[in-house]
Order: C-alpha cells, then structure tokens, then sequence
DNA sequence: TCTGGGGTCCTAGGACCC
DNA sequence: TCTGGGGTCCTAGGACCC
C-alpha cells in the first residue's frame, strides 16, 4: 500500500449548482455574480460557465464586460446558501469513503488514502460524486497537496490525472512559475526581474539567490514547491473560522462622514449578531476603508474588555476604529467600507 | 468597460519589559 | 557617560487563495 494525495475539485462550482436547479440553462452560458444585472457598476463575475467562458468571460472581470462580451448569456445572482448547501452534499459523499478527509472551501477538498490503486479509488470517487450530487468534478492524484493540486487542474473538466514528483519537471517545467500554485502575480513579477520565467527555471535556483527579494523561509519554499514538493499530511480537523468579515462596495462613492459611519455601525452589528449565533467570541475589530483612488487602508483594535459577544461593544469598538482613519475634511470619496471581527478560538 | 467578497498566513516595526 | 540583547504584545500591510 502507498500514501496518496488526492485534490477533488468541482467543475464550475457554481455555475453547476445553478445549472442544477435551472435544467433548461444547461448547455447555455451562464455569468453568477453580484445581483445578476449585468447593467449596474462594481459588480463582478463569480464564476462563469464554460460555455461562457468560451467567449472570454473570466471570473473577477466586470460584469458589464462580461455582457459585452458574452450578450447572449444568462446572468444570475450569486446565492451562497444554495452552494453552502451543495457543497455539504459533495462533502458527505467523499466523508463515506475510507480516506482522510480535508474540506477546502466550497468547491475544493483533499483526501490522503492508503491504496495501492489510487487511479480506480480517483475513479470511484468522482462517480459517486456525479451519481449522489449530479456535479462533475476533476480529480488529481499526487504524493503530495502540490502535486495533486496541479494534477486536478490538468484533469479539468471532468477527468482524473496523476502526477509524482518523479514526472512533475517533465509536466510542469516549461510553464511559466507564475502557474504554481501559491505565486501569485507580485511575486511572479519579482521572478520574472531576476530572470527567473519558468518552473524549471525556478527549481533550478539556489534559495539564497532569492532570498534578499522573498525572504530566507519564503525563498526555500518558492524553489521546493518549483521541485514539486509539497505537504503530505491531510488535516482532518474541522475548520473553524478565525475570522468573519463583510465589506460594500457603494454603487456610487460616499463623502458624507455620518454616512460612512453608519455604514460601518451597520456592518459590525450584523456580522456581531452572526458571530454569536454561531457562540463565537470577538477579540478584535478590524475597519477597512477603500477610497476611490483604490487605496485600502486597514485598522484594527483589540476589545479593551477582553473577547466579548456584546453587539454595543463591537459597534462602538468599529466605530472608534473608523476614528483612527484620516477620512479627510471634507471626507475623500470612499467607495467602500468594512469590518472584520477576529475570532477567540472556540 | 475600471477594478467583488470572504478568507488565511506571514513579516516587520514600535512599545514595553527585564 | 548614550548604550546591550531578548522576549512579547500590538498594529499595519502584503500576498495569496477560492
């Protein structure tokens, strides 16, 4: 018997789930985001179809341009619930299975298995998956988190790949190190200034000759993961939240200060009210404030009364954070605020 | 046709204490 | 007379991911 790693990653989330509960969509392009009109400012693409991704629509871009670009396609509001639920059945599925079992995010999971047979087990698993859910997902197989998640993204759509250290140079070394997963375009770019283009490239790089750009530990890790090293270990321990969050983004920029703070007194009484319902603690609460020249600054204090789950002191607590803010006289138009509440482990 | 929302983790600097 | 080194707490910001 051998370890392995295996990512189980949903095809088009939740354009799938959509797709689901509006059969007569299948087949069509479909755009998720935002409130599904397509014809208001500052909203985004979620996920898109791959029939609408065949036009060019990405997640992320606008959904006007999506539109542009894609005027045939159906638009739809983004409804979390619907893939929260979803997601627990595709979840419960691959927890029958004898594997360790790592749910990551909605759409994502990773399940360490002891097989000598670790295709047929990918095999089984994505069927149960289709057969229980009716959703398609890529399986990828690996020795490590690295590998398997590489291997599901060349299995996309829909198929299972495997992929070791011993062929990763031979699969991934002539792509580009900004495809790895975990460099994002900051560091791809830093990479790309020190001549550093492709995997192989960055697998072939001594760690000190980028520390002075990553630092010592994050330069290590670049040039493992470049080698195909990764985690093997697959945490079983149910994921708690350390931290909520909710955010706006304003249709039309705010300058009125009275209305910045009652935004922000808003924000942190109902993500208050959902964090106690779930019995967590707040220890901290965190402000963010984006200004329409897209500058976010963020400021954060500690509860002076310790970890709390009085909604009084987390609004009061928000909006003395906001105090700490230079909004500018008269206020510089802000496009968005929010608050983060940190979370006392459980 | 300007750029969403919800998360996690890491680093670095200053304050403060011994 | 002006100079240590370590440890911890706290905050701000960067970077990445889904």
């Amino acid at each position: 018997m051998g370890w392995w790693v295996l990512h189980v990653d949903l095809d088009q989330f939740i354009a799938a789930v959509e797709v689901l509960r509006r059969p007569e969509l299948r087949g069509r392009p479909v755009v998720v985001g935002g409130d599904g009109d397509p014809g208001r400012a500052r909203q985004v693409v979620a996920t898109a179809s791959y029939e609408a991704r065949a036009h060019g629509v990405r997640s992320g871009m606008p959904l006007r341009v999506a539109a542009r670009r894609c005027p045939e396609a159906v638009f739809l509001p983004s409804d979390p619930p619907a893939y929260q639920a979803a997601s627990a059945r595709v979840m419960a599925t691959l927890a029958r299975f004898p594997v360790r079992l790592q749910v990551y995010g909605w759409d994502e999971a990773f399940l360490g298995a002891d097989t000598d047979d670790p295709l047929a087990l990918a095999a089984r698993i994505r069927r149960a998956v289709l057969d229980e859910t009716q959703l398609s997902c890529a399986v990828g197989v690996g020795d490590n988190k690295l590998t398997a998640k590489h291997a599901a993204r060349f299995a996309k759509p829909g198929g299972i790949h495997r992929l070791t250290r011993d062929t990763w140079p031979a699969a991934m070394g002539a792509k580009p190190a900004a495809d790895l997963w975990g460099v994002g375009p900051k560091t791809a770019k830093k990479l790309t200034a020190l001549g550093v283009h492709t995997v192989a490239d960055l697998a072939g790089t001594a760690p000190d000759a980028l520390a002075g750009q990553f630092g010592e530990r994050a330069a290590e890790w670049l040039v493992l993961s470049a080698r195909g090293a990764g985690e093997t270990t697959v945490d079983t321990a149910p994921w708690v939240a350390r931290s909520r969050s909710r955010e706006t983004t304003f249709a039309a920029d705010l300058t009125d200060r009275d209305a910045i703070a009652g935004h922000v007194a808003a924000l942190a009484r109902a993500l208050g009210a959902d964090v106690v319902a779930d019995g967590r603690r707040v220890t901290h609460v965190a402000v963010k404030v984006r200004f329409a020249s897209f500058r976010t600054p963020t400021r954060v204090m500690k509860l002076r009364e310790g970890p709390t789950t009085d909604l009084d002191a987390i609004e009061r607590t928000a909006l003395a954070v906001l105090d700490k803010f230079d909004l500018g006289e008269p206020p510089r138009p802000v496009r968005l605020v929010g608050v983060r509440t940190d979370l006392e482990p459980p």
